[in-house]
DNA sequence: GTCTATAGTCGGATAGAC
DNA sequence: GTCTATCCGACTATAGAC
């Protein structure tokens, strides 16, 4: 059938993107992994490229399911009215968390990361897709909950450098992963780990919080 | 002459390994910029992987030149005797300040950057020499300087974790250049933002650092 | 829609003359 | 040490039968 064979292909693209990366993957290893036709890929995407495209957008949509809509709520939640700074950071928690168990369980390939790490460096059109689609939603709802927690305005370059550097203690759990993994003698992320991880980011968070809270609070009386 | 070929294809191959990562860089391509026959390759280096491991090796040693020697320093006054706490804050900052201002700057090439991130995620036998070479002497030193000004021991646990944390800040202002740009609405990075970005992690730098004493104090109390 | 066969390209490495 | 010529494998994409 058609539809079987245009899913399998989808689902198969994913599987061998994530494992071996663009350049990686060969059209020939998705069809074996697929049990399709090596002609289905241009047929039912033009190309390689499509597919990769086309595997992306599936994955966004998914990721957005798990995480993107908890940040759609906050960020209503936070235009609707006056929340508190407790709920708000209780909030902040729960976002980073929630990124975070993703980002250090096994659901996040290194590939993938490596993929996105490219695009971020180099982006090409599917860049477009992940950032209006996962990053930029998430990105801006931390900066709104950071920004309400430091009484910094939501769009100021402050709440939005603030911010990136509060996801950047994060990712470069995952994208530094070794140079960790050396240093600190464990052998991988397991539970225990990642919750030790999320202990000293929440930690530091609400410290970097508090600092520019006050610094704000400073500057404001002058 | 002989010396002549193979220095001019490590230069050769440091630029389009750079530009072109390890997949995308064609020994035909290296060989061209290089100015010199394709068999050089294998006489020289035995083959393309052989060429991309003494690559890696030169760059670390320059890098190391530029870099490692200040943390040797550092290190070397941290072990030979007490140092002011205000003393470390100024090697600390200045150890982030050299590192920001490479990594922010042209001379740290994405796909160079993309090439250290894929080591990280899946090593080779490459890794060991960029971790031995150039990011253990720094990232001790690093961890060596917040366990002094934390009052933490420099092998805890804590204090890798935070050490890794206050780096992770910075480098992924490389890692999600895109992301940071898009949000931040900056065209790239010139000096003026490199600075931003800097006070920035030196401020939650010292914010972070304050609460780890803070922290370690009172649990040194009970 | 699905298949086989193959075109057309590019990659790294080698043989062997000079 | 350096060259040309070539091998051989892998890749994406297409043509055309069914």
């Amino acid at each position: 059938m058609a539809k079987d064979s245009k899913e399998r292909l989808l689902e198969a693209g994913t599987k061998v993107f994530a494992k071996d990366g663009f350049e990686g993957a060969s059209t020939r290893k998705i069809v074996k992994e697929a049990g399709v036709n090596i002609s289905a890929i241009p047929y039912y995407f033009g190309s390689k490229d499509g597919l990769y495209e086309a595997v992306i957008r599936r994955i966004i949509s998914m990721v957005f399911a798990e995480q993107g809509e908890k940040a759609s709520e906050i960020s209503a939640a936070l235009e609707s009215g006056k929340i508190s700074k407790e709920r708000a950071r209780g909030f902040l928690h729960d976002l980073l968390r929630g990124f975070a168990e993703f980002l250090l369980s096994d659901r996040a390939s290194p590939q993938m990361a490596q993929i996105m790490v490219r695009e971020q460096m180099q982006p090409t059109v599917v860049f477009d897709i992940i950032y209006k689609g996962a990053m930029e939603p998430v990105h801006q709802t931390l900066t709104r909950l950071v920004a309400h927690l430091t009484d910094l305005p939501s769009d100021s370059q402050r709440a939005i450098l603030c911010t990136h550097t509060i996801i950047g203690q994060l990712t470069t759990f995952k994208t530094h992963k070794e140079m960790i993994l050396r240093r600190s003698g464990w052998k991988k992320y397991s539970d225990k780990e990642a919750e030790t991880i999320i202990d000293a980011v929440l930690f530091n968070t609400d410290a970097i919080i508090a600092a520019h809270k006050k610094a704000n609070k400073k500057e404001s009386l002058l």
